[in-house]
Formats: structure tokens, sequence, C-alpha cells
DNA sequence: GATGAATGAGAATTCATTCAT
DNA sequence: GATGAATGAATTCTCATTCAT
């Protein structure tokens, strides 16, 4: 009996987190109701409220788990052994557009620090967490990449940089209508150059670059 | 007589327009209302629309006066004498940056192309004008700091890298509730950087570029 | 001067009255806005309130004059020596319902009598006097027609007869978006006939009828 | 339970209804607004939208039932044995206004043809088919009670006359403040008059007429 | 005589959410 | 565990009308 029921509220749980993120793959926060969620589920719009405290909630808990699963297969990245440290940098860099293009509308949730009462159990604080680490791994790939030990902060630096360029990919392509795949037919090519760009340009900065400070 | 009213309505529109900007600034496109706008405008919601064909119209009006500003200060900076074309490069980085986060929730809107309706004398065809314009702009610069002739799709990609950086940056820093100033001294040599970076790593990639492809 | 300004005042009345009634013999009354008619009559919105006690008024005053003309044609037509009584019959409904019908959407309003504060002056009562000499007309024409001298209770149930048939035409064609002409062209004979075929009856009845009641 | 909802519901659903039709059979279709209806329905006006698409549907729903009662009734008029068929027709007349009149406010929506979307399961669509079907039974009755065959052109023309009247005497009646049944003691006769008029003009036409053709 | 500026009242509609079952 | 019914708050936008000039 409670095995069966806890089954069947899982199933409805999880129906519900997919048709959200189906949803929200191709519309913004306001554009989806929680009817349109709802229908796709195959629930009544009342039940999500027996799963989730709102729809702000639901997008939180929403946002975690892609997270998840991107901060597990972007470790995965960082540790395969038959690349060089900067194959290993761009797989990173593909591998996080990939991640972050395929959830456009919930990128902003993903990676925007939303003001929010610090809250115990507050999913966004989970989702902070998951930000960090991420944020953590691609310094450490970056670092790597780069072949020499870096003072905290210069890496901190880098790592910025290298991610406000992430950043602008996805947004700059946040708004196209396009499918991920038809997104990365065209643009692809250009991400990685992008992002091997700012490598070169930071590896440079690194080896030659306290002379050279950029002009002010 | 008629100067009194013509006053009296440039009054009333500036006032709308700057209630706007203000509302903006915090705010979303979704979570302005009309009413709103109006309350701070000091005058009925109903006024606005003697001036606005409506809250989108409203909108692209509002982006068009300060992206036409920032144009012109753009322009100016390319063609300031006194620097060296990298030298104007970061400076018009900067420049772009400055504009950008100042109006950082309309920012989106400047940014990101909205399908609409293709109406003649629509204020949105403006709008990607100047859009269009700026991107030229920085392409010329970049060309200029490179300096070496490119063929345009070549230049195309560098340039789009570039500004997948700015964006990137401006987006990264567009929840933030800093002033602009406040923003600035914190981040800014971090945003001076990633710019010097990117371009660096451009200008590297563009003289030996070709037989160290990007992976994959 | 006085005659100038008289002049010129008289003008923009006109032009008002013009293009409302434009306006109406296209649109609806809700439909038309005060603002559609200040557009095509070349004035200000406001300007209509100096002449009109606002769209009601004016509506009423409109819907006079087409009338007093319509009560002058139609009274020509019923002395025009050419014709035999029921010709002439004929030829009034004819007149009757090209006039109707080329200012369909004022149609309810020339006809339907609208309670309304008794006011002196009212335009309204102007209508209703108008409206009762065309019924009056009818009447007689119709009297005519039929060549017997009828009690005037008998006349006014064979009028109000007559009458209900045009009013029934003109109802049943006012939603129709085809011109008086194009309306005249497909339907004229129908309405020619089934004004025939009134006219016939009725004088059937006045004849053989009292014998024959309607069934009841 | 569920039995207990759904008589709930439909205790709304009917609520509104018989709300609507209340208010329609007083003031026209712009005049009402939903916040109307809901007060007089004793619900909030949202849960309006619960049960009808909006307004436009609403009316169309409300307008459907009572042309199916009519039908119904029309075509038992049609069909009762101890009648002769003028007797029929007058019947079906009387029968025919009685419906109308008693739905004053509504009879523009179910006689006037409004243009719409041609959509599947549109009730504008339904009330269509009602239209035409009572439309048909009415030339039936008259072929009948002319006792000839006609061409089907000769017999939509009389029967378009026919109901050129009809609809001219619920036309005419439909300001009025009486109530149906006042309205029919007062004009009931005149009604009478008219239609045997109108009946006895086609059916002389039918028989001696083509040689004497309406003037024109 | 004429007008531009401004407004208040009110329209339909949508949505997240709660309550009784 | 799940749901249908119901709602209040809010939104954009329109219009006839008035007022100062």
């Amino acid at each position: 009996m409670t095995n069966k029921q806890r089954a069947r509220a899982e199933k409805t749980r999880k129906a519900i987190l997919t048709a959200a993120e189906a949803l929200f793959s191709t519309r913004s926060f306001d554009e989806v109701t929680m009817r349109d969620i709802a229908e796709l589920a195959g629930c009544s719009h009342t039940t999500i409220y027996i799963y989730f405290d709102g729809k702000e909630a639901l997008l939180n808990e929403l946002a975690a788990e892609p997270l998840r699963t991107a901060l597990r297969r972007l470790e995965r990245t960082l540790y395969r052994g038959n690349l060089s440290p900067d194959e290993r940098l761009a797989a990173f860099s593909r591998e996080f557009l990939r991640l972050a293009l395929s959830q456009r509308a919930l990128y902003p949730v993903f990676f925007t620090v939303r003001a929010s009462r610090v809250d115990e159990k507050d999913p966004a604080l989970e989702l902070q967490r998951l930000r960090n680490e991420i944020f953590a791994l691609a310094g450490r790939a970056l670092q790597a990449a780069l072949g020499v030990h870096l003072a905290e902060d210069r890496l901190l630096a880098y790592t910025r940089s290298y991610f406000y360029l992430l950043h602008g990919i996805v947004a700059s392509s946040a708004a196209s209508p396009e499918s991920l795949d038809e997104l990365l037919a065209r643009l692809g090519p250009t991400f990685d150059l992008a992002c091997l760009c700012m490598f070169r340009g930071i590896r440079a900065h690194v080896h030659e670059g306290r002379q050279e400070v950029s002009p002010q």
C-alpha cells in the first residue's frame, strides 16, 4: 500500500517536473502557466500545490536537478583521461554550453543570484551551492590548462573572465527560437573559436602578462 | 500659449519616460505595470496612451534614446586621436560596458532581437538598426586593433566572440543591486582583464591561428 | 466678421455631421468613436462638443436630417402624376427602402422609439414627429392604392402590417456588408415581390375580407 | 461526492446562463458586462470564464438553447393534425412570433448572421444551422399552404418575403418595454392580420401572378 | 471658434492560488 | 493522494468627456 502510494506520488511528482522542464525550455517563466504544466503532466493544477509550494518553488526545484546532472557531467568531462588539459577545457566549455543552451529558459534561474529570504532548506541555497561548484570546476580546468600554478585571486579573475564569455554565449543565444542542434550547427564553431581565443588570451596574459597591463 | 502647451506635453512625456526608466531599472518588463509608471510619472495611466502606442511601444521608445546616445559616444570613442588602436578597443569596451551597465534592466531590450511584425516606423526597427551599427562599430575597432585586414566572415566570427564576452559581462552583472560605480569599482579591473585577454587571444589566433584549430 | 465666423462654424458643423453619417453608414453606434468622427471631419474631437451635447445628441441630430430629406422625397414620390395609385405605393416602398438601406446603421435610430427624458427641444422629439409623418404618408399611399375609404383603425392596422414588412426587409439586410447597390441588385426584385404580395394581400383582405378572418 | 460537485457546477453554469439571459433581455450585448452577469449569477466574474470561453461564446451558447427549443416547437406546430394547411401556416407564424418576442433582446443573435471565423464546433455554426432549419420549415409550411408545387427559387423568394414580415414584426416590437403578454394583447390581432395578408398576397401572386409583375 | 492635454470609469481577460470534497 | 470549483487581484487598454488655453 504505502509503497504503491509512494510510487504513484513519486511518479506524479516526476511528471510535473518533466512537464515543467519541457515547457520552460521553450517559454519563459511568466509565459508558462500552472495550468499548462498540469495539462502536460496529466494532472490537475491543484495537484502541483501538493508537491510544490508554488510556482517559484517549483522553478527552483526544477532548476536543481538539471544543475546537479550538469555538475556530474562536467566533472566527468574533466577527468576523462584521453585528453590534453586544454582539450579538456574545450570539452568542458562545449559541455557547459550544451547543457546551458538545452535549458535556455532555465539558465537565468541557474546562474542569476536572486535575492531571496535566506531560508533553511530553500532550494535556492542548493542552487547557489551547485553554481559555486561548477564555477570552481571551471577554475580547476582553467588552471590545469594553463599549466602553471596561480594565486587564488588571479585564478579567480581569469575564471571570471572565462565565465563571462560562457554566459555571454548563452545569453546571446537565449532568445533564439532555434533548437539546440540547429543552434550548434550554425554557431558551434564560433562558440569554439570564442572559447579558444579566450583561453589563448588568458594563457598569453599569464605568461608575459604582468608588464603589459590593461591600459587604464 | 501653444508654447506653454507644448512645454507641458513635453514635460509629461519626459516624466513618463523617466518614470518608466526608473522602474525598468529595478524590475523587469512584466513586473512593471502601466499604472506603476503612471503613478510615478504623476499622471493618469490613460495619459500614457496619448504619448505611446502601448506598453511595448513605450519600452522600445525608452530604449531607443539611450541607445542612440550610446552609439554617438561609442563613435566618438573610436575616433579619439590620442590612442593606439588597441587602447581604442579597450576604451570602446569600457565605454560599452559603462553604458550597458548603467541601463542594466534595459539591456535585454537593447540587445535581444524580439520577433515583431516588420512594420514600417516600428521603433523596434530603429532599435535593430542601432544594434547593428554598434556591432559594426565594434567590428571596425577590432579590425583596427588587429592591424591586419580580415575576410568578412572571419572578422564576423571574431567580432561575435568579442561581443559574447561583453554580453556576458553585462548579463553577469545585470542582477546585481550595486550601483554602476560600486560595480565598476569592484569588478572594473576584471572586466578590463577579460577584454584584454579576449583581444590577445583573438590576435594570437589571427596570427598563428589556422594550424592550431579548436579541438573537435 | 460675424458672417465669416458663422460660415466657418456652419462648415465645421456640417463636416462633423457628414463624417458621422459616413461612419455610421458602415459601423454601428458603439463601434464609432468620437475621435473617429473628429478625424474624418478634420477637427479636434473636443470641437464636436461645441456643436453637440455628446455622442447621443449628435446621433439624434444626425438622424434628423436624412429623415427630413427622406420625408421630402417620399412626399414627392407620392404626388408624382404619371403613376397609378398602386405604382405609387410601389415607388414609395422602393424609395423608402433605398433611403433606409443607404443609412442602415442609422435606421434603428430613425425607427426605434427610444425611451428618453421628454425634454423640450430634444431632437428625439423631432425624430418622433418625422417618423410619424412618414408613417402617415405610407397610410395615405396605401389608402389611395386600395381605392376604397377605410375607417381609421382599419387603415392603421393595414399600414402597420405594411410597415412591418418594410422594417423586416431593412432589418434583414442591416447586417449585410454589401453596398446599397449590390444589395439592391441581388435582392431588389425580391423586395419588390414582397411589397407587391403584401399589397395584394391587403387589397384582397379589404375586399372579401371580413368573412374569412384569420383563424384563432 | 463527484455527484455533488457536478451538481454544483451545473447549478453555477445554469445560474450564469439565467443571469445572462435576464440581462440580455433588457440590455444589448455591449451594455451588459461580464461583471453584471457574475453579480446577478452570484459568482465571481472569473467563474464565468471557467464555463464559457468569453463573452461572445456565452452569448452564442445562450442563444442556442432557446433556438433549439423554438425549432422543436415549430416542428411540432407543423405536424399538428387537426389544422388545414393555411391554419398551420398561421399557427407557425404565431408560434414563431411568440418565441421571438419572448426573447426579444436575443433575437438579433438568433437571426443576424455574424461574420465569424468558420471554426469547427463554434457554437455560431450551430446557430447558423438552427436558423437555416427554421427557415426551411417556414418554406415547407408556406408551400403546403399554397397547395401547389413551386420551383425552388420561387419558393425561396416567397419564403423570404414572408420572413421579412416576421422579422419586421419582431424588430418593430423589440424596443417595447411591454411584456410578451401585453404586447400580444395589444398587437396580436394586427400580427395575425399582417401574416394573413402576406399569405393571401403570395397566394394571389402564385395563382394569377406572372402576368401582373411588380412594376419596375 | 477651436484645440491639445488630461482623466476617471470601466471593459474583457488571465492567473496563481485556496477550499471542500 | 488527488481534484474540480471558485476566487481576488491584477493587467492592458479604450472611450467619452472636461479644462485650460
